[in-house]
RNA sequence: GCGAAAGUGGCGGAACUGGCAGACGCGCUGGAUUUAGGUUCCAGUGGGGCAACCCAUGCGGGUUCGAGUCCCGCCUUUCGCACCA
């Protein structure tokens, strides 16, 4: 074997041997377990940058070692084609995205390949392929038939120069990111789909998902937002319609003071016709984005509509507001304003001097109020302190109880509102009662007058899958003047997308292509026009995961899938926590319903991986002409850092000229902060081996991950150091088999760090997923056999048991340098992953003795050595004895002794006694 | 604004169930080997005192024999917010 670690030549060697052999790729074996281990797919973006690295590698290390586990393991890979950056790519360098993006994705692949990663490539497909899409199409017409789809408008970002739809990341400080001009709200009709019907089962299964991150399923739970409440109907003076308000605190209904719609709302149209102040209003409102962050942030605004609606209990007038921070989209674009117990109506009733009513009590004042007797609860009008004509029961301490009720009163008037639940005073009859009585009461009430009812909200609304795009899947709809929307039928799918096209980025080809435009209608055969939006890329990424089972399948999938479903792991990064989970579980569920798949979830196991940031480095622009505060952002591999004699980072230098640049944050690696370090340049340099036992020796998988280059040397010199460990143990003579009767105590010690290695390494990555300290104990094993120089025959024995265990431990990680390890080690060139994982045998793990902490008063004062099986008392005498415990305790008793076995001994001592 | 996480040596991190804080790696210091080396090897490395010991896991409280870990309150950073993927 080479003496030399060479990663180029023994990188190429396994990869061939297993593109020859095509070792990783699998059909379905119902006799054996199966593990689907699926990583997101990447977007072509052009080459693959580190986060597909750290991203794919934990997939691979997965994959791996559930194979040793003797499973059939099934990891696939494929393209997420379709979206903006290849249309932006089109503009910038006038390609067309359909060829940007097949150029990508063949440079990408064979960086992959490079990386040595055990794909099943025979399953391989981008989304932008019509054989793959058409199975989309097919099911949007389904779900059209079935009623799960609709249309209905929506508000866009609008691009009043491009005269454009603008995505939320094309918006930057409410302008446009090309054009610079102020964006506008704009309404069009979209293509939605029912996911809202879905909610309450999506929901509920988040429980049954014991394999995903609790923080994941939180915010599943909080984006689904389901509320139990009421919806409340107010008479509005002068107008037919009611205007409908939910609100999930039905116990502050008394405190409403006024109502605030959106300014989208028809109420707020309405006002608007005849009141310039409120046309102006509403215009100004249309001013900005749509994402939710830019529309809770900006200032609260609104508008008096001079509109009344009529309080359904008390009959009260209520002036009607306009107001910037209600939003359509939620709701019923109006909500009944509590400033009294809402901190936002609070804020904006403080603003517009709107009064505060004070419906809800806090325990303190409850109290207070019960002491003034009965009437007082009912009675009382915190405002005001109004408590004339009320006796209290004992006339002395009166003075104090308003006062109380004074300063609760004088709070929420000044400070804040009062938002928790508490007793309800000022509220009629309802007064006295607390939240579940008031909402019961309530309710009953409202359904009996015929103005509200109880019901259950959701913040999670309907899909919108309709883009103002050309790459991407086509809308499987025809216009048509007489039909209306007609679904294109199934005979005529896949409605293809014209890839050979002129893409100037102001109109979509779609739109301005006649020829692919017109069509007939498929009912009453007039001429009609087609769909000219297409999907959102979401709804690739939702069912890819199943294709890949059913490669080539006439159908979406076929009964392979139910063999390979649900995915075992599922690896990605937290930023979909939300989005692209969520909507990958709803799709699964309509695969389901559509009979083709029979599981519940897409995926059981689910690991969220950190993204992978580096230091950034810079200097200020000189004669920079606007901003002094400009920077150039410079490349951490062209900066070299100083540091002191203790290894304090002093300062940095560029290599190029020698002279200073300032150190910046350590950020996610981007175009922008010239911080990305390319994964080509590190493959070149130190092989897949090392970049891939950096990439999960740095960080655990969910944490972020720095990549620093002196770290990569690190795993370059331990992969060297093993390399000669074994090549120097091959070089001697043969040895017999390890005879654990027959060692001495350091080869049974190095024997027992061997076993303890199995075990841990397994257990790290099969339970914990816990890489970076399953690589630390592999380190640690190394260190271990090169400190142990025993070269008897036992010796050599006990050596080679512990290098065997390593590569076959350090496999998942470094599968190239343990292809040829192995075979170094005697085996003929085989699949290393039909070896199996090395099994820790139990009397190998066992010790002679075991080491316990001593503490006095909790701090650690000493360690004993123990027999394992030795008593509490001997634990507790040989504590006692210990010279630096006795010293510890001089002079005061011995009140208490707490053994832990195994672990601690603590003496609690001090003056008194036991 | 709302929702979810994370803060431990000079740095990345370890400590899994409340039980010896700092495993492993980087960096740094000293030494050895080598014609040379951005090679390799050996030793040391949280801070203070340089001894006994004291201090130390973002900040402030609390629970406990014992807290990085549990509880309460703050601060900072990161991610998501429905048209980036």
């Amino acid at each position: 074997m080479q003496e030399h670690y060479d990663p180029r030549a023994i990188e190429t060697a396994a990869q061939t041997f297993w593109a020859d052999t095509r070792a990783y790729e699998v059909t379905e074996d119902p006799s054996r377990e199966k593990f689907y281990c699926l990583s997101m797919l990447p977007y072509p973006s052009g080459a693959l940058h580190m986060g597909h690295v750290r991203n794919y590698t934990i997939g691979d290390v997965i994959s791996r070692y559930q194979r040793m586990q003797g499973r059939n393991v099934l990891q696939p890979m494929g393209w997420d084609a379709f979206g903006l950056p290849a249309e932006n790519a089109a503009i910038a360098r006038g390609i067309p995205p359909a060829k940007w993006t097949r150029d990508n994705i063949d440079h990408m692949r064979e960086q992959l390949q490079a990386m040595g990663f055990a794909i099943d490539w025979s399953r391989e497909f981008a989304t932008c392929d019509p054989s793959y899409y058409v199975h989309e199409q097919r099911m949007f017409v389904r779900l059209f038939e079935q009623g799960l789809v609709y249309r209905k408008n929506s508000v866009v970002n609008w691009d009043p120069v491009d005269q454009t739809v603008l995505a939320n990341e094309q918006v930057v400080d409410g302008r446009g990111w090309r054009s610079g001009a102020p964006v506008k709200k704009r309404e069009i009709p979209q293509w939605f789909l029912k996911i809202t019907d879905y909610a309450q089962e999506l929901l509920d299964e988040l429980d049954r998902l014991q394999g995903w991150p609790e923080a994941v399923k939180t915010m599943q739970r909080n984006w689904i937002g389901r509320s139990e409440g009421l919806e409340i109907r107010f008479d509005v003076e002068g107008a037919h319609e009611p205007l409908s308000v939910f609100t999930t605190r039905p116990d502050t209904l008394m405190g409403v003071t006024f109502v605030s719609i959106a300014a989208e709302h028809p109420l707020a149209h309405a006002a608007a016709r005849n009141n310039p102040a409120i046309a102006a209003f509403v215009e100004q409102c249309r001013h900005g984005g749509v994402s939710e962050a830019e529309l809770e942030t900006q200032e609260k605004r609104g508008i008096d509509t001079g509109l009344v609606a009529i309080h359904p209990v008390s009959g009260e007038k209520l002036p009607i507001w306009v107001a910037n921070f209600v939003l359509m989209g939620y709701g019923t674009g109006a909500v009944m304003a509590v400033p009294a117990h809402d901190q936002r109506d609070w804020e904006f009733a403080t603003k517009y001097r709107l009064p505060k009513k004070i419906v809800i009590a806090d325990a303190d004042t409850a109290d207070a109020l019960r002491a003034l007797g009965e009437r007082a609860a009912v009675a009382f009008d915190p405002m005001s302190v109004a408590l004339g004509g009320i006796a209290p029961e004992s006339g002395s301490d009166r003075v104090g109880l308003e006062d109380r009720l004074t300063a609760f009163a004088r709070r929420i008037e000044q400070e804040s509102a009062f938002t928790e639940h508490g007793m309800l005073v000022n509220s009629q009859d309802f007064s006295g009662l607390d939240f579940d009585g008031a909402l019961t009461a309530l309710a009953e009430k409202l359904e009996a007058d015929g103005c509200g009812a109880r019901t259950v909200h959701w913040r999670l609304r309907d899909w919108g899958v309709s883009r103002q795009r050309y790459w991407g899947c086509p809308i499987p709809i025809i216009h048509c003047d007489r039909c209306g929307a007609v679904p294109v039928p199934e005979e005529q799918l896949p409605v293809v997308l014209p890839e050979d096209v002129a893409f100037s980025g102001v109109q979509s080809p779609l739109k301005s292509d006649p020829q692919w435009r017109n069509t007939v209608c498929p009912e009453c055969g007039e001429p009609a026009e087609r769909e000219t939006d297409t999907f959102d890329t979401f709804m690739e990424s939702s069912w890819y995961y199943a294709r890949y089972t059913s490669p080539g399948a006439e159908t979406q999938v076929d009964a392979r899938a139910d063999y390979w479903l649900p995915v075992d792991q599922y690896i990605g990064g937290i930023e979909h926590a939300i989005l692209h989970l969520l909507y990958f579980r709803f799709y699964h569920k309509l695969l389901r319903d559509a009979g083709l798949l029979h599981s519940r979830e897409p995926a059981t196991n689910l690991l969220c991986q950190g993204m992978v940031v580096a230091e950034t480095f810079y200097r200020d622009s000189e004669l920079g002409t606007r901003d002094s505060g400009k920077r150039d952002w410079i490349n951490p591999s062209e900066v070299n850092v100083q540091r002191n004699e203790r290894g304090h980072v002093i300062g940095a230098t560029l290599k190029a000229d020698g002279l200073p640049v300032w150190i910046g944050a350590t950020e996610k690696m981007s175009k922008s902060k010239n911080n990305g370090v390319d994964p080509q340049t590190m493959i070149d340099k130190y092989g897949a081996d090392t970049v891939r036992l950096f990439s999960m020796f740095a960080a655990p998988p969910e944490q972020s991950l720095e990549w620093n280059e002196a770290g990569v040397e690190g795993m370059a010199r331990f992969l060297r150091r093993f390399w000669r460990e074994v090549t120097t143990h091959v070089s001697q003579p043969d040895h017999p088999p390890v005879d654990p009767a027959a060692l001495n105590a350091a080869q049974k010690t190095l024997r027992r760090q061997t076993h303890e290695t199995i075990v841990k390494v397994g257990d790290d990555i099969g339970r914990r997923h816990a890489f970076n300290t399953a690589i630390a104990a592999l380190m640690e094993l190394l260190n271990h056999v090169s400190k142990f120089d025993d070269v008897s025959e036992q010796g050599r024995a006990v050596r080679h048991e512990a290098l065997q265990a390593m590569v076959l431990l350090l496999n998942p990680f470094t599968p190239h340098a343990s292809h040829a390890l192995w075979q170094a080690l005697g085996h003929p060139e085989t699949l290393i992953e039909d070896q199996p994982w090395p099994k820790a045998e139990r009397e190998a793990l066992l010790r002679d003795r075991v080491t316990l902490a001593v503490q006095v008063n909790g701090k650690l004062r000493g360690t004993i050595e123990l027999a394992p099986d030795a008593s509490r008392e001997e634990a507790e005498m040989q504590a006692l004895s210990e010279p630096s415990v006795a010293r510890a305790i001089a002079g005061q008793n011995v009140r208490k002794v707490i053994v832990v076995p195994g672990k601690i001994v603590n003496i609690v001592a001090g003056e008194g006694t036991a």
